[in-house]
DNA sequence: GGATAACTACTCGGATAACACATGTCCGAGTTAGCACGG
DNA sequence: CCGTGCTAACTCGGACATGTGTTATCCGAGTAGTTATCC
């Protein structure tokens, strides 16, 4: 999986914490992290096509969460910037096989592409039920000092 | 996920099928789906050090399973193939973050990283808790004739 | 006829290229804030 | 003083290089079976 998956969480968190209505630029969400801005951008980019995060352009623009933290689950996050293919992908290698039938969908028929199927599904469900709210919630509760010490970071990058 | 993962389980499974002491050299188990033998025995390889399948060098040579398929997982395979390490890595942004601490294993301690792991487990232990026997019998089960089309597969590629 | 030794064919195993995708970088289009100017 | 038009800086967005891991291939080391030879 691709790092940007870690990235897009944490700035998706840190969006979090933000008033409703204001943007923040790439270049101080990549700050954070002292990491690249340009790249970063590439993956808040594929947040905005999924519907995640919108952006505004020009002088005071920048990034801000679309919809309520209570609606974007870690799934979303994820396909986002994975895309929506699940990790096993079933070539259908019994077509090569003998006994084939050529009119057969293995990628359902296949009693190991279901297996895979499954545990994917498994990994799906439990990224699903978890919402940036319920994250955001719990680092709170953990770590109490992490909203202001956002809010605080983002004030100094603002100078 | 790298496709050898399926050549690596459609593989297992035909193997499961042969009778004890019986080994099959690669050339035969890629003419069986007309992949690149090469390549699958690089995948085997991988399957031998990871103790799942024992190779036998010179002619009758070839591959057999270690082991009984009721004590091979299908998340053995998939780890022996793809490695052990987790599909979400966390690279410890939090260090670059502020109030970080140098001392604290972020991989522990960060939250996203704790939640990602979830999922990941959910995923591992729906794979562990199936078994090659499982698989062999479910196919036996749906399709009574895969068993006797392997072995005849086998014998004619034998000629 | 039987045992032995060399030979041959076959198989795995790791070292070696070719390719694809993830990673990283750059510049242009569009937008907004601020400013200067005129009324 | 207030309204208006201009300028300039800032931001996103997509097009363009680079690096690393997967995909694919090849040839050498080792082994077992076979055969020919000798006793």
């Amino acid at each position: 999986m691709s790092e940007g998956v870690e990235w897009a969480l944490h700035s998706c968190l840190n969006l979090s914490w933000l008033p409703p209505g204001q943007a923040i630029p790439t270049a101080k969400l990549a700050a954070f992290y002292s990491l690249p801005a340009a790249y970063l951008n590439k993956q808040l980019q594929a947040l905005g096509r999924a519907g995640i995060v919108s952006s505004i352009s020009g002088p005071r623009g920048g990034f801000q969460l679309a919809r309520n933290p209570e609606h974007i689950t870690l799934l979303d996050v994820v396909v986002a910037i994975e895309g929506p293919d699940e990790a096993f992908r079933c070539d259908q290698l019994l077509k090569q096989g003998p006994g084939a039938d050529p009119d057969v969908d293995y990628r359902q028929a296949c009693l190991i592409s279901q297996a895979m199927r499954r545990a994917d599904l498994a990994w799906r469900r439990t990224l699903a039920e978890q919402t940036l709210a319920d994250l955001k919630t719990d680092v709170e509760r953990q770590y109490p000092a992490s909203e202001s010490n956002t809010l605080n970071r983002f004030a100094a990058l603002r100078a």
